[in-house]
DNA sequence: ACATATTATTGAACGTTGTTCAAGATTATA
DNA sequence: TATAATCTTGAACAACGTTCAATAATATGT
């Protein structure tokens, strides 16, 4: 009978972590009601704090999954792409694609209201950095003078833009700009970006 | 005595929106409580609710404030500037530098766990696009083959950007890039899309 | 296999939240 | 000044995250 009280855990962690993912899908973080996620996973209010200190460390949990999945994505469908500039793009458009069809999920990567009570670890951090690797190759294949320092951020620097022309699309902010233009309006800047890297470069 | 009870309203209604901009300021929009706000103000609980329908509405009116703050500050630091480049610089620097100076009202604006449960008026919106008219004569003027909409939509676009790496910068969620880099990393963005364009004007 | 110690699970209970509403205070009207 | 209309008040409510003593389950020692 060894060993049955942490698998036990890890049954209840996973159920929990599971069903939390669910209910963000369907409501969203803000929607979130530990009662809830504890009727799912089909366990006492009081076990979720058994095994998370509270529901913002869940919700990291829920995050490293989601970060997982998003880096997946963005690696199977950008490997293909030859060109610096199509890759950029590529990833840009896999970048919106995955926010529309995650985006509660997405939403939740960046929702500090909830991370800004609990200091971030370390793997978290390691997951958002990992992506940026995806960008750096392209950017040092554009301007082989670059070092490593300034490449990592400028990759910095672009997938902040993308992540902000996405960003304020899928939240609605203002009228003008419809989302069936997001994916035209991403090509357009990354081009543009690439275009001034180059002209630069020659200057 | 008539048109008294006009006059103590608005008179309330100006020290919550007030009071909350003091909270916001200090604890941030996560951190704001109703019975906070009513102390400060100096009235009951129940009163804000004869004011506001909830306390989103409240924040939206603070958001308001901040929203003409900004624009104005815009206009204020930017009207001098010659070059369209030079003046998209300067429109993102302020930008970030107001972002910074007043950084939980800013995330105030862009808060959406409370302002999705209320719909967005359309004076609301209405500040959000005024925004973008101090970014369009720029655009127009680098390139005068664009017509009002694209002119618009590239406004948002980089506006948008602009933003994400403001926002991603601020809210330090990894660390790449530390915040002394940020205005940097500005300039650099702005000249490097200014050069695209150009580019692609030949072309 | 049994008894004991250790640990996990439970859900009622606590403090805090946004919001409501009947009662009382204030202002307008005649 | 008296009456009607309206606003202000804060106790009360429901819902929330979180805790914790009691109970159930598991591990350990003989």
């Amino acid at each position: 009978m060894a060993g049955k009280r942490e698998e036990k855990r890890k049954e209840l962690q996973e159920r929990l972590i599971t069903a939390a993912t669910q209910r963000i899908k369907g409501v969203g973080v803000g929607g979130l009601r530990a009662r809830d996620i504890a009727a799912d996973a089909g366990c006492a209010l009081g076990s979720l704090y058994t095994v998370f200190g509270d529901l913002s460390e869940l919700v990291l949990f829920v995050n490293q999954n989601t970060l997982a999945d998003l880096g997946q994505t963005l690696l199977a469908a950008t490997s293909q792409a030859g060109d610096p500039q199509d890759k950029l793009i590529a990833l840009a458009i896999t970048y919106q694609q995955f926010a529309r069809e995650n985006t509660h999920l997405w939403l939740a990567l960046f929702n500090n209201d909830l991370l800004a009570q609990v200091d971030v670890p370390d793997w978290y951090r390691m997951a958002h950095f990992s992506l940026l690797g995806q960008i750096t190759p392209s950017l040092s294949q554009l301007d082989q003078g670059l070092d490593e320092e300034e490449c990592l951020v400028l990759a910095q620097t672009l997938f902040s833009a993308v992540h902000g022309i996405v960003s304020v699309c899928l939240q609605d902010w203002i009228t003008a700009v419809p989302i069936e233009k997001l994916e035209q309006q991403l090509v357009q800047f990354v081009e543009t970006q690439v275009a001034g890297f180059l002209s630069q470069r020659q200057a």
